[in-house]
DNA sequence: AAAAATATACCGTCCAGATGGTATAGTTAA
DNA sequence: TTAACTATACCATCTGGACGGTATATTTTT
């Protein structure tokens, strides 16, 4: 359990380090600093800067594949659970939401390799979302605007006001119960 | 017109180093010789690594703003021809959008401040859209959705295949006229 | 018009500082 | 005692960018 926890903690101060500094300012010493260890025993668990960057990106795809697959069994219609799932968990889950820029940051930053725990979560939803008893085209033009609002924000270029986003949100839930 | 050109040049060579190999490659070195020019000579024209991101993201902002301009003062149509244009030249502007990729991704990286012109950028066009005689909230998820697809292609998470992304392209545009 | 001065557009070298990673010695817990 | 973990010292490499030059075009002065 140590082990696991210490682990964990390192890669929250990694995300950290990124949503607040950048991709740059990610360097080994930094973010032993930040775990509160020091740079041999970050890389005790982390054997290199690749892998740190490797444990960032698969346990936040964890994290998230386990947040969405719970929100949809929990759904008591069968119909678009998927990509209401998908909708609610994007626009509700903040905090999960850093530290996926953080880790998409850093991945694509290090090696776009990295990514594919990622892809591979965008494959599933993807297959979901389109097997889902609505109309394909349409669920997925939610799924796609659902991402412009997250990918906008990781990017910092565009902020949704709270109400409209509240619009968009209802009308967005709307189109999947027509 | 010599200064222009090799400026747009360093500018092309930049953007292809970080869509090609990455921003932890975007060396000065690296770019200097993508360009055709010594180290020295690129920092004549671009005294900084900052101030040459900050070169290729005003470069792209003002190509793309004046594209948009100009597919929208084109249109025949007056009500919704921002958002026409916005969904027509994100779909059909593959080249435009990769310069956008770069630049994004090498500001973002670099400095969050540099990303100032493109969030200037969608300001703008997210007024004119909202101010475009069809219903906001609609105007707003079609080109939420419309970054969608470009965002994550940008990060090469997911890529709608072409006939698939025909139907969205036809289902957004129907929207508008609806 | 000739000479002098200045500006523009480059080039190649050098170096301090930062960084990823290694080696190694020490500590704690089971 | 052993395995898990931590801390420190150290090294080789890379990078931004400062700097000193060169060549050519343009302007100013005489």
């Amino acid at each position: 359990m140590s082990r696991t926890s210490r682990k964990v903690e390192i890669l929250h101060a990694a995300s950290k380090i990124v949503s607040q500094k950048g991709i740059f300012n990610l360097t080994l010493e930094a973010v032993a600093l930040e775990a509160g260890i020091s740079k041999g025993g970050l890389l005790y668990h982390f054997p290199s800067k690749e892998e740190l960057v490797k444990g960032m990106v698969e346990h936040l795809a964890n994290n998230y594949r386990e947040k969405i697959a719970g929100n949809a069994s929990m759904d008591p219609v069968e119909k678009g659970k998927w990509i209401r799932a998908y909708v609610d968990v994007t626009f509700n889950q903040v905090y999960a939401n850093k530290d996926m820029h953080s880790g998409l940051l850093a991945a694509k930053a290090v090696n776009s390799d990295l990514l594919d725990p990622i892809r591979e979560l965008y494959t599933e939803w993807q297959s979901s979302i389109e097997d889902d008893g609505i109309d394909p085209v349409k669920a997925t033009i939610i799924r796609l605007a659902t991402d412009g609002i997250w990918l906008a924000e990781l990017f910092d270029i565009y902020h949704i006001g709270d109400e409209k986003k509240d619009m968009v949100y209802k009308t967005l839930k709307e189109w999947v119960d027509e």
